[in-house]
RNA sequence: GGAAAGGUGGCAGAGUGGUCGAAUGCGCCGGACUCGAAAUUCGGUAUAGCGGUCUCCGCUAUCGUGGGUUCAAAUCCCACCCUUUCCGCCA
């Protein structure tokens, strides 16, 4: 969320940096709720300083035992009135809010001015890709004979599912305990184990929500009591036959939200940079910084087609995640940081990579400035995403109200910043392609035979 | 799932219709005392929004959340959420 003083005070220059990134601001509505706003601010306001003085009146009249009949004869109406305009603010301010939920961040001025992924730069190159002296597979062609299997994770939970047996299984654990352990010992975080479901405001503070619902799984609770009220069901049924579908699915949604439904996280960023919400954290506990091993849930919603084949896009995949909450002045250290961390793992693992700074079109929504880490895949015979790094500066912190003591000794927003450290389907995917040999084995990389019982390779 | 208790400031905890944004204690900040510290003592100490004559002042909101009653709600009523304890079930 942006703050809404730089809207008001800036909204012209706010405008054209968001049209950087693609994003048309609606510069005339803000106008016109804004206006309403104060307007409807101030007479609300004025009504309930009346209405206070009035009481207090009364009070004090009363405990003196006059006769107060004046007085109330004063404010009768004033309650229709003011709930009146209680109601009209109410209103504004809601509609004010989710416009200011559905803007994206603003880039930083570093990030290059682009359209798409075709405008991103590409910071540095590291590694050289292997020279094969065969006809090299895919990861699934690979992966298939070793335990990999795509066909029962269909039949089990349909397309965009696999299921992983034996020494392919150990390897995936494999890479996620070393990339965990890397994490904690070697640069600083805090392991955490998190929940995998969560409730809608965690998700708001995060920014999936309100905007990208539609990516996300969601759960109902099937203990409670599944029934509408009865006019509940007939302002539904109004909705659904008079053709108002946002009205049907507002209703919809306000009922399952009744039910307890939560949501699965499509990243754990998402539980640990919720853990300082509506925090105030000393200064002195900063940076925090904190890893966790968890499973991803996407729905991929309009991905269809991409990445069909294999393990590059699924609906579940398992991602060591970091994330930190720092000093806003050092949030740009921090992101540098946090890339060596991603980029620590690669080198470990001895697979190439480079460093691509993303152009303003092609961020996340919360991103001020992303980094992605791309793996060296030889069966595409191109560079695929395994890891995105992004400082989303004071965004995330103020729809969280995390925030932390200055040395004026007043609250202040964080910033926030979170990165794969790396995603484990992915780099499987990395180590099985370049670690191929002739004869259908994939050896194992040095640092990883430590959790593989001692094993140099895997061979069906 | 059943029963009970409870959710108040950074923390602990009082307040059960009226000058209550809220006693008191702890913590924190500043002063006094002291060579210095501790102890003692005095004063200060929430957040957000709006407005102004804008290093200051005024107004408004906030006592789990949402609704209701009332001229007036931390306090009364309803619904929901959460926490704790006991019982049941359970990995």
């Amino acid at each position: 969320m942006l703050d809404i003083q730089a809207l008001r005070n800036d909204l012209d220059q706010v405008a054209a940096r968001l049209q950087a990134r693609g994003y048309a601001l609606d510069i005339a509505a803000f106008n016109r709720l804004e206006q309403e706003r104060k307007t409807a601010q101030t007479q609300t306001q004025d009504l309930q300083a009346k209405r206070n003085t009035s009481s207090k009146q009364i009070g004090i009249a009363k405990s003196k035992g006059e006769d107060v009949s004046a007085i109330l004869a004063e404010v009768a109406g004033l309650g229709e009135q003011l709930k009146a305009n209680e109601a009209r603010l109410a209103d504004v301010q809601a509609e004010l809010q989710s416009l200011l939920l559905n803007v994206p961040n603003l880039p930083h001025s570093s990030v290059p001015v682009g359209k798409s992924e075709a405008d991103n730069v590409e910071v540095r190159k590291v590694g050289t890709p292997r020279r094969f002296d065969f006809e090299i597979k895919d990861h699934t062609d690979v992966g298939t004979p070793l335990g990999l299997d795509f066909d029962t994770g269909a039949k089990l939970s349909g397309a965009r599912f696999t299921l992983m047996r034996g020494q392919i299984a150990r390897l995936h654990r494999a890479l996620a305990q070393y990339m965990l352990d890397v994490q904690t010992e070697q640069h600083g975080y805090t392991e955490c184990y998190t929940p995998y479901l969560v409730n809608r405001e965690t998700l708001v503070g995060t920014g999936q929500l309100p905007k990208f619902e539609e990516d996300l799984f969601r759960t109902k609770s099937l203990n409670t009591s599944l029934d509408f009220e009865d006019n509940e069901l007939r302002d539904l049924q109004t909705a659904f036959q008079s053709g108002d579908f946002d009205d049907t699915l507002t209703r919809m949604s306000s009922w399952f939200d009744r039910q307890g439904g939560l949501y699965l996280i499509p990243t754990s960023e998402v539980t640990l940079t919720n853990t300082v919400r509506d925090e105030i954290v000393a200064a002195e506990a900063l940076p925090i910084k904190l890893t966790a091993h968890t499973p991803c849930f996407r729905s991929e919603a309009g991905s269809y087609g991409r990445d069909t084949k294999g393990m590059i896009r699924q609906h579940q995949f398992d991602k060591v995640e970091m994330v930190q909450i720092v000093h806003p002045e050092s949030s740009y250290d921090a992101l540098e940081q946090m890339v060596g961390h991603a980029e620590n793992i690669l080198k470990a693992l001895e697979l190439p990579y480079r460093v691509v700074l993303l152009c303003t079109g092609d961020m996340g929504f919360g991103a001020a400035k992303t980094y992605d880490l791309e793996v060296w895949l030889p069966a595409q015979d191109t560079y695929r995403e395994i890891s995105s790094i992004s400082n989303c500066e004071a965004f995330q912190a103020r729809r969280l109200q995390a925030r932390f003591r200055n040395a004026q000794g007043k609250p202040e927003l964080l910033h926030t910043l979170n990165g794969s450290g790396l995603a484990v389907g992915r780099t499987l995917v990395a180590v099985l392609e370049n670690y191929q040999q002739a004869d259908g084995s994939v050896t194992i990389p040095t640092v990883l035979q430590p959790y593989m019982g001692g094993l140099q390779a895997i061979r069906a």
